[in-house]
DNA sequence: CCAACGTCCGGGCAAATGCTCAAAGAAGGC
DNA sequence: GCCTTCTTTGAGCATTTGCCCGGACGTTGG
């Protein structure tokens, strides 16, 4: 028999995509399904679980909820952005990484549905990394995807979000990640590294994107950069006493969204970010936390495009 | 206050989609959206229930089932197909209607998302109905959708299934309809309306389809054509004698496909179909009962795309 | 060959869900 | 204004679902 530990899983895999289809889509009890299928009840559960979990299924929102389309409204006035989608808010603090990504990833999707070939950019994270895992796959040879930021850590690690690539294996693109740590150690480190092939490839491909999709970042303990091991305790104290709010492809600025010139920026391997944002620029976030960084973010033009909750939409409001 | 009927039933709708969000997208159980929201535990059981039967919520697979993905392929190796998808099967012999509605709305989706102005010709029916609710709204005024079928009854009543329209409204493209009855009395009225210009009109654009997507009906007591009103009890015993086995908008063929020439089909008002099916010309439809007549018009090159379940497909190709 | 470990399975149970029903409430007719 | 009728509401209850756990099974290393 062939490989079996492949071929079991990818059984294991139909069964359960099986089982999601007769429970979500047609609607039948996890015991009918399990009859279906030959298994038991349990597994049958199990199975519908993996489904949900492994992303075979999804589910996706299509109504527009009008406080959600209003808000989406006075950020595009106040801050003159090309694209804002707001996904219902909760009390809870919590930030909705789930919402943020299903509607990435359609934003996502729908450039990619292009059949003239097209530049997309991404940055890294969570979010995106959860957004990318719910683009659709599809094969879109055509389509190029660059990496806005360098995909190892200080000390040599990749990191474990290595968004573009994956969205390359989802829709058989073509990548161009940036192979290089995120931050160099110093300025003439940086130099040299920008001064490799690849790094033309990146910034050349950079000025024809469609658009691009990125995290943001506060600044401060705790924040992505500094649990995630971008940067170390020492360059983060740095960054909070030369007054950063927050970061975008590890571009730090201030509460007006001007980018710091400090050593740390000056170290960043990645292509300068443009400013103000031409093509459609989208950061997505939420919480209380990132509320003052994206709305420096927005004044600054740092991006023109958003995607965040309801709560953090109020906020990002309140504080201006 | 304004209008409260509709903005009462915004109101409620906006609030079952919070409720179906938290509910799948967020995880929550009901108690807590129930809390969330400010409403009983039972309202908001009932709101996501709306949530699921308004479509505002919808459940998309994507996973290629191995035994689905073999199965379109051997339909497309022997019947020359240039698409063709298999949803899962059950053993239960109800048509899932709404599984095959959601591949097609993919579909569609799949042209109405280029920028550049399609047609997209439809047809009329229960699958094809469900396939237009399936489709999200989106803004795309440059398409243009063309109705296949006339969307009269015999007795002038209008078609409740007016297909075209519908997914013109969920995607502001221009809608050409059909305004005639499906059959005329007889030649001579024919004649007369195919001589209208709204009829050149849409025989030019059904030149210019970039797809064409319609259900199968077999021909039969209890056949779809049939118990809608569409054609007659003296109608259908006529065809059955000639020995129709299926029809797609309304052109009856027999069990090789071939368009009969009985006075039923010289009498449909429709532009003529094009055989062999130049276009993508995608035929939807599952039961036991249709797969002769599915099989039957995959042979006569009436269809070149298919959507069915594993079932059908098993009959189709046992048929042969 | 056996023991130790890890994985998978299904029974059982508590929580969550869907449904029915009777009562309250709103809309409309007289 | 009052009665009829249709809709909406939440309580109660049967069903369905999620999860824990002990046991079976399989795998690895001695």
């Amino acid at each position: 028999m062939a490989g079996r530990d492949n071929s079991t899983s990818n059984r294991k895999l139909d069964l359960a995509a099986r089982a999601a289809w007769l429970y979500y889509i047609r609607g039948r009890t996890q015991d009918e399904i399990a009859t279906e299928l030959n298994v038991s009840r349990q597994n049958a559960q199990r199975l519908i679980a993996l489904a949900t979990s492994e992303g075979l299924i999804k589910f996706r929102m299509d109504y527009p909820i009008t406080e959600c389309v209003e808000m989406a409204e006075r950020l595009k006035d106040r801050f003159g952005l090309v694209f804002c989608d707001i996904i219902p808010g909760e009390r809870r603090d919590e930030a909705p990484v789930a919402g943020i990504a299903i509607s990435a990833a359609e934003r996502i999707e729908s450039y990619l549905s292009s059949k003239a070939p097209a530049v997309l950019a991404l940055g890294t994270g969570r979010t995106l990394r959860a957004a990318v895992a719910q683009v659709s796959s599809m094969e879109r040879p055509q389509h190029k995807i660059v990496s806005l930021v360098g995909n190892l850590t200080r000390d040599g690690r990749a990191s474990p979000y290595d968004v573009a690539m994956r969205l390359c294996d989802r829709t058989g693109a073509q990548c161009y990640p940036l192979p290089t740590p995120v931050v160099a150690d110093d300025i003439e480190q940086r130099k040299l590294l920008q001064s490799q092939r690849w790094y033309k490839t990146v910034s050349s491909l950079v000025l024809q994107v469609k658009a691009s999709f990125m995290g943001i970042g506060e600044i401060g303990w705790g924040s992505p950069l500094h649990v995630d091991g971008f940067i170390t305790d020492q360059e983060l104290a740095d960054l909070v006493s030369s007054h950063a709010v927050g970061e975008m492809l590890g571009w730090a600025f201030d509460q007006d969204g001007v980018l710091l010139s400090t050593a740390f920026n000056e170290r960043l391997t990645a292509p300068p970010l443009i400013v103000p944002a031409e093509r459609p620029t989208i950061i997505m976030g939420a919480g209380a936390a990132k509320a003052p960084a994206i709305r420096a973010a927005l004044r600054g033009r740092l991006a023109n495009g958003l995607i965040t909750d309801e709560t953090t939409a109020v906020r990002v409001l309140e504080l201006d």
